[in-house]
DNA sequence: CGCGATAACCTGTCCAACAGATTTGAAGGC
DNA sequence: GCCTTCAAATCTGTTGGACAGGTTATCGCG
């Protein structure tokens, strides 16, 4: 059943050393030989999350000396990384809720009827698909673009498409929310996208905002 | 001189076959061997490109399958990409200032006199690389950090933060700016920019937004 | 014609090696 | 004793080959 692939682990592996040796930005990192040796697998397989590493902005390689912390995730995922319990994974949503939140506000002033039906669809797809379990990761997305969408700003839609990967990398890096995802967090996501789109449909751009 | 690593040619070779060869979403790219051969660099590098383009949520490797595409960068960057010539510099922007338009409209509401300070001295610096040619992402980007923090929302900054290394990506992915810089195109930067800073200067929202 | 077995193909992973760059430390000169 | 210089140790970047495990398509049989 291991389905995720080791580089990932990997991946996952490297951001844990940076946090728990407390590695400072500008610091080094074990090399990718120490690294392959320390997780078990070959080199290849940790190039592969260091290549992406760098890529997401979080360590940057210098040929000849070493792999540096470019940019600690804990500063960048900031309050939502403590990778504690429960509440992480309702964290996890923070970020993107605050993102989201002008989206919400703009859709509450701007909405048109037909706009409005769209959200409240969208809407019904999610609660279906987290009441029945198993990923509801796409449903959520396309919530978030139908309600973006109703901004009636084209180009907002269109930024939300080109900035959806890193959100959804930035949910999974956290934790897997599909994998352990207890009743009582599922209400609250639940809850928390109905209080938006309530805001939406009574037009009330601060309220959808805050929620 | 081949300070690119092979496995950023590599992406960029992928992302070209995708865009000429017009594979349309969910068909199949070329095996990994056979793309090796096409770029005439080892299977380990093409894996290491692919590993960032699944990433990026480009496309997405199903073991013992293929490697698919799962959204065309085209469509990600929409209009920005028709790849022209100088209105391409332009538009690579456009998207950001989407974005960072809420960010404006927020902080032109609530903006304290010392955070303007704060953003007026972001925007000296920005005018002064810019007009000193050489690189001014960062300045570019200090502006709008600047700017964030300025809406008084923590949590804004923070995920602007989170967001940055994506936008960044987007930028270098388009064309290099810092490379064919004319003047008009300075020009033009710069007063929009200008305009922003003075929408929040006098504290109108939509004036920023809009800009 | 339908259906199952099998061969061809593909990704995921490992290993061993070499090239080029950087760091480190020691030898040697002042 | 201190600084310069040079060589060895380390490290990333890249290659080629190899094998395991999963998927797809073809071929032949009923």
């Amino acid at each position: 059943m291991n389905q995720l692939r080791l580089s990932d682990q990997a991946y996952a592996g490297i951001v844990e050393i940076i946090k728990s040796e407390d590695l400072e930005v500008g610091a080094r990192l074990p090399s990718e030989a120490r690294l392959a040796e320390t997780f078990g697998v070959s080199r290849a397989i940790v190039r592969e999350a260091l290549v992406r590493l760098a890529s997401d902005g979080i360590t940057e390689a210098r040929r000849g000396a070493g792999s540096f912390v470019k940019s600690r995730p804990s500063e960048r995922l900031a309050a939502f990384m403590p990778m504690s319990e429960l509440p992480t994974t309702l964290g996890s949503y923070e970020v993107r809720f605050v993102l989201e939140a002008e989206a919400a506000r703009l859709a509450a002033t701007r909405r048109t009827a037909q706009e409005m039906a769209h959200v409240e669809e969208g809407m019904a797809l999610l609660r279906e698909a987290l009441l029945s379990s198993e990923p509801a990761h796409a449903e959520d997305m396309e919530l978030h673009r139908r309600i973006a969408a109703a901004t009636g700003n084209p180009a907002f839609l269109q930024a939300f498409d080109a900035l959806w990967p890193d959100v959804e990398k930035i949910m999974r890096a956290g934790v897997d929310i599909s994998r352990s995802r207890p009743p009582e967090v599922v209400e609250t996501m639940l809850r928390e996208h109905e209080v938006i789109v309530a805001a939406i449909r009574a037009q009330d751009p601060d309220g959808a905002a805050l929620a």
